[in-house]
RNA sequence: AGUCCCAUGGUGUAAUCGGUAACACAGCUGAUUUUGAUUCAGUCAUUCAAGGUUCGAGUCCUUGUGGGACUGCCA
């Protein structure tokens, strides 16, 4: 374990270390089968396996376990994705795969243990009769009529509902606890009800299925866990997770701890509200890179690591927060900086005659890969006399502190020569359509000669051997921070710039040998992704993962 | 309205037994720079409120205030 300051969950493990309560943590990481994970999980995940991870010298593990318990929302399909997802964070589960439907029998043979005990019930009211008798907030549940019945009478009835005796909603088990308790969650819950449904893992075996409430701290005591973490809306729920636990036959007694979810500004993080972006169309997917899903992040190209460090510096608390995506970019930003290959895109391509540059000559520049580390080489691109430059890069109306390239200045080519505007011509609409320079000879590698001002380098790429690659740019997908707070709803406040796609840009040749997946920094302008599924070289895509930081922009 | 949980710079967090409130991000200023990036230096800014205990309170107590969870046969 490192020096590292300890959160109060791995205090708690600390503790319970020292005290020899348990000889080496166990968690595990339960999510239900019903949907993609999105960054949320990202902190559960980094937590679970976090924690394991750095008691493994001790034997700590980590589970994967699909909370499968309700057959009407899950499937298989989901669980292919969680675990993709997981992995590509780069956690490893081992031999600790479980389902929580492997644990059918478990479950069901711990709710017969609790109708013996007369610490359970068939309730055969309508889910409407049992709602109105739970009571509310303010006033105490009463009790069902149910409740007397027999242990031998439960029994009966329950089997009867485990052979398919009962309708969905005929009938249920319940937990006999207290109907007055300020904890509604205490009030007989449910512990079993019927559905009539094909599950993704057992089939047509059962057509009754444990709730959450039950389940859970079942599985967790089956699997040895020794802490339990969840999030701050099970706070509530504990003390029936306590009860499970205690009145169960189980082997082990887990301790649920909860902690608060991340949530993060502009955008959304429920299942719910992710279909509903996918169905309308407001996104193409569940991986469109401007959703939080893992999967969308993986697709815009975000680097695993980063979101690991990301989960790490957002800390573990109970308090609700709202955390800035400037936390993610920085995490995002530092990771690339280091890694990520420089190459030179024009997204904008306005083209510039080197009048001075021979029609039929060019030549080779060296330039280096990766500038923060050397040891990343350099290579060659072609210089020649019609190239590519931005055109936000060339301003006729130039303000002073304009470091670009303005009529009659100078200003250096990445990499190779400075150049010297000596003319430009524009169309109708007074646009820029090909700007004239002379370069100015020796000037590679050299400082600018004497009165010739220079103040930066722009990117630039060569007519002759530039690829042209669609490249997309991505924003926020809503306007506002709480889009759930905005009014009419988070629909109401999509971005409608969120997605840019640019057909025309013109890329170094070095990009073909860009496989899907692999990223990279376009110079001055970001760092890009080639698409994991639309790329290829005959007609290569590339998102943009995010932008370098711009303080020029910032002051215009 | 009841029960439970939470409250530290703009954001996320830290502060050992009650003993100098700190770190990162963001912002701002400057230096360096063949990426207006990076890097470097500097800077702004913090204990929800009121009482109490104490030599001393972010930390303990009381009362407020603000935020969150709970009234599924979802998880």
């Amino acid at each position: 374990m490192s020096d590292e300051k300890k959160d109060f969950i791995r205090e708690i493990i600390a503790s319970d270390l020292e005290s020899e309560k348990h000889a080496a943590p166990i968690t595990r990481f339960p999510p239900e089968p019903n949907g993609y994970l999105h960054i949320g999980h990202a902190k559960a995940i980094g937590v679970n396996f976090g924690i394991a991870a750095e008691y493994a010298d001790l034997g700590a593990r980590c589970h994967l376990r699909f909370d499968d318990t309700n057959p009407v929302k899950e499937d298989t399909e989901y669980v292919n994705s969680i675990k993709e997802d997981i992995a590509w964070l780069g956690y490893d589960w081992k031999e600790h795969l479980y389902f929580a439907s492997d644990y059918f029998d478990f479950f069901y043979d711990c709710a017969v243990a609790l109708i013996e005990k007369k610490l359970a019930y068939v309730d055969t009211q309508t889910p409407d009769e049992i709602r109105k008798q739970r009571g509310n907030v303010n006033e105490v549940g009463t009790p069902s009529p149910h409740r007397e019945r027999t242990v031998e009478e439960n029994i009966e009835l329950f089997k009867k509902m485990r052979e398919g005796g009962f309708q969905d909603g005929g009938a249920v088990l319940r937990a006999n606890i207290d109907m007055e308790s300020f904890n509604m969650n205490m009030r007989d819950p449910v512990l079993y009800r019927v559905v009539h449904a094909h599950h993704h893992n057992t089939g047509d075996k059962w057509c009754i299925y444990p709730m959450y409430d039950f389940a859970h701290p079942l599985e967790d005591a089956k699997e040895h866990i020794t802490h339990s973490l969840c999030s701050l809306e099970f706070e509530n729920h504990r003390p029936l997770y306590d009860w499970v636990v205690e009145n169960c036959p189980v082997p082990s007694q887990p301790r649920q701890i909860e902690f608060a979810r991340l949530n993060i500004g502009y955008t959304v993080m429920s299942k719910r509200k992710f279909i509903q972006l996918v169905d309308e169309g407001h996104v193409s997917g569940w991986d469109d890179p401007r959703m939080s899903t893992l999967s969308g992040m993986r697709r815009r190209g975000y680097p695993p690591e980063a979101i690991r460090s990301f989960v790490k510096t957002v800390g573990l608390t109970k308090q609700n927060s709202l955390t800035d995506l400037s936390l993610l970019e920085f995490e995002i930003r530092q990771h690339l900086n280091k890694v990520a290959l420089r190459k030179m895109a024009v997204l904008d391509p306005v083209k510039v005659i080197i009048t001075n540059y021979p029609a039929d000559g060019s030549e080779k520049v060296e330039v280096p890969n990766n500038p923060e580390n050397e040891e990343c080489g350099s290579r060659e691109l072609t210089f020649a006399r019609e190239i590519y430059i931005e055109r936000e890069d060339f301003l006729v109306d130039a303000p002073k502190k304009f470091f670009r390239l303005r009529p009659e200045g100078a200003v250096r080519l990445r990499g190779a020569y400075i150049i010297k505007h000596v003319g430009h011509e524009v169309d109708e609409n007074n646009e820029v359509t090909e700007i004239h320079c002379e370069m100015i000879p020796d000037t590679i590698g050299q400082p600018a000669p004497e009165g010739v001002k220079c103040r930066t380098a722009i990117h630039w790429v060569s007519d002759c051997d530039a690829i042209d690659a669609e490249v997309r740019l991505y924003d926020r997908l809503f306007t506002e921070e709480l889009p759930d707070s905005a009014e009419g709803g988070y629909l109401n406040c999509l971005n409608p710039a969120s997605l840019k796609v640019i057909h025309g840009a013109k890329v170094e040749p070095s990009i073909a040998a860009m496989t899907q997946g692999e990223r990279c920094q376009f110079e001055r302008l970001g760092y890009f992704c080639a698409d994991l599924k639309d790329h290829d070289l005959t007609k290569p895509v590339f998102n943009r993962i995010i932008t370098l930081k711009d303080s020029w922009g910032k002051k215009k």
